[in-house]
This record gives C-alpha cells, structure tokens and sequence, in this order.
DNA sequence: CTTATAAAAGATATTTTTATCTTTTATAAG
DNA sequence: CTTATAAAAGATAAAAATATCTTTTATAAG
C-alpha cells in the first residue's frame, strides 16, 4: 500500500511523538531501534519530515526529534503520506492510467474510487494524537516493531 | 496501490478479453500499444499470466493471445493482483510490521484492515467479465490508454 | 521440408528505491 | 574557546523494479 519509507516515516513519527508525551527526546538511533528500521535512512526520512513541519528536530548534545503533543492533533497520516509517498494514492488511477477521470473512466473506475476515497478519508482524519490514544482501554502497547 | 508490472497485467487482460470477445486474437504488440505498456515487458507479464492460466497462448502464425469469455467470468481481479503483486496487499501491515496480527495490533490496524478488506473484497468479487460489460449501457468504451 | 511468424526463455541494461557512509553545521557544557 | 554530541547535507552503494535485447521453441502455410 505505501512504500517502506512512508511505512517507515509513520512508525518514526508515532514513535516521537510517543517519547515527547513522555517528556523526552529522541534520537535517530533511538528511532530506528525502536521502530526496526534501518538507521541511516531513518535519518534521511526524518530530516525530510522536518523540512516539512512535521516533527521538530534539536540539533547538538541532548538534542534530537520531538513533536508536542498539541500538534499531533493538528498532524494526520494523510500529510505524512503525501510527503513521502506523493499524492498517488489519492489521485491515481487502479490501473495506472495518466489521468483517472470519471467523464474519460477506465474499467474499474467506480470500483476503484470507492476504496481510494474511503482511504484518503481515513488518513485524512486520523491524527498522531489519535494513534496515541487507546481505542480500547488505557493500556494498549503502541506496537512498532515485530 | 499496484505496482506498474500490475497495471500492465489488469490492462492486458482486459484487453485480451475484450478482443477475444469481438473474436480477435491478439499479439503483444498489439497488447502493448493498445494499452500503452512497454512491449517487452509486457511480454513478460503476458508469460506470467499465461504459465497461471489466466489467460492462453497460442504460438507461431496467427498464433498470439486469447481468453474465453466463459473464463472471463471465473477470473478475479484478485487473482491477477495476487499473481504480480503477491499477496501483501490482502494480509499486509499498514505500517509495514512483519505480520499484521489483531492480537498485537500496529496503532493503525483496526483503522486498516477496514481499508484492506474492502480493497480485498471488490477484488475477489470483480470479475474480467464484469469490466467488459458496461454499467451504464451498452456502449461505455473500454479505456485503457491516456 | 522450408520459411515465416509469434510466443517463451534467457541474458543484459536502466531506473528507481532503499540503504549506507562521510563531511558539515549547530549547540550545549565545561 | 574547546570539546563532545547530534542532526543536516552530500556523496556513494546496493537492491529491487522496470525495461530491453537476443536466442530458442512451436506451429501454420506453402
Ligand atoms: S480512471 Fe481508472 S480509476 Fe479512475
Ligand atoms: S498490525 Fe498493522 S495493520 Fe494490522
């Protein structure tokens, strides 16, 4: 569905945003410890969620990546997807033609739209706070590595 | 959502379908340009669907690609994402963890599986019969390039 | 049997994605 | 000011996906 940098990305910033509820920092090592994704890249990915605002990020001794938490309200999957992956996912045709258009659709069109729409609309309202949050009970474990 | 291999192969086939429905055989030249799909390639991915038997091959002179319209309606889209793809889209993690498993559910899983299952289903339940037959009326035109 | 045609199979090349390694910049603390 | 730390930036490298090219096999037709 996503590629493993958005697969990672996501994991990172759940994860950050987990720590900075718990009052800390995190670094880049810490990260992809953390979330089973490869260092470096993870590095490359977070240097690239930065730019774009995601997370913040404090460079030099005791720095490293935080979010606050009244910004994982603000910040959903959605925005994280798009600035890895590109806007593909929302826009693209299922079968990869240049252009998907209803007035011009391809076979599956209808079909297709239904599960792209449903899917923008989930990442567009779920927001790190969200995923913070127990659906179930106080004590459901964030799971990021396996 | 599918990887460019994929679309090639949703598009050959339906195209098959549809020239074997108007009593066509049809060659990869034909498949490819038809579809605007690198030929070769899409060569490739034909012998890939071939050796699955989703869709038959005749060699030599007047030989080339044929699917019959009673198979049209026992092949799955499913089937064809599941050749080219493999299965990571039906039982995959959204974040990419190992296995998804509800026992031990990523932050994202129920929110997911919602998505993956009805991805899962309109496959499994749109035929290649279904896509040549017109929604709307009889003449909705099967598009395949752009 | 020979020739022409078209797919199958195999080998190679290119591009994109993923991953790592090195150098630079910022900054906290002594 | 110097040192240590950690991210940013830039340069390479490796792996996977996409794409092409060449050789082989099957077969229809003359
Ligand atoms: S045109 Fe193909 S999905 Fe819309
Ligand atoms: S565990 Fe991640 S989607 Fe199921």
């Amino acid at each position: 569905m996503f590629s493993k940098s958005c697969e990672y990305g996501m994991r990172a910033v759940i994860y950050v945003a987990k720590q900075t509820s718990l009052g800390n920092k995190t670094s880049v090592k810490e990260i992809a410890s953390a979330t089973n994704s490869p260092e470096a890249f993870t590095g490359k990915i977070l240097q690239k969620l930065t730019k774009n605002n995601i997370i913040d990020s404090i460079k030099g001794p005791y720095g490293g990546f935080l979010i606050y938490e009244e910004k994982t309200k603000t910040i959903k999957l959605s925005q994280i997807v798009e600035i890895i992956d590109g806007d593909k996912i929302y826009t693209g045709c299922g079968l990869g033609l240049k252009e998907c258009n209803a007035k011009n659709p391809c076979p599956i069109h209808d079909k297709f739209i239904d599960i792209r729409s449903s899917l923008k609309s989930m990442l567009e309202t779920t927001t790190v706070y969200d995923l913070l949050k127990s659906e179930t009970g106080e004590d459901k474990i964030l799971q990021l590595k396996r």
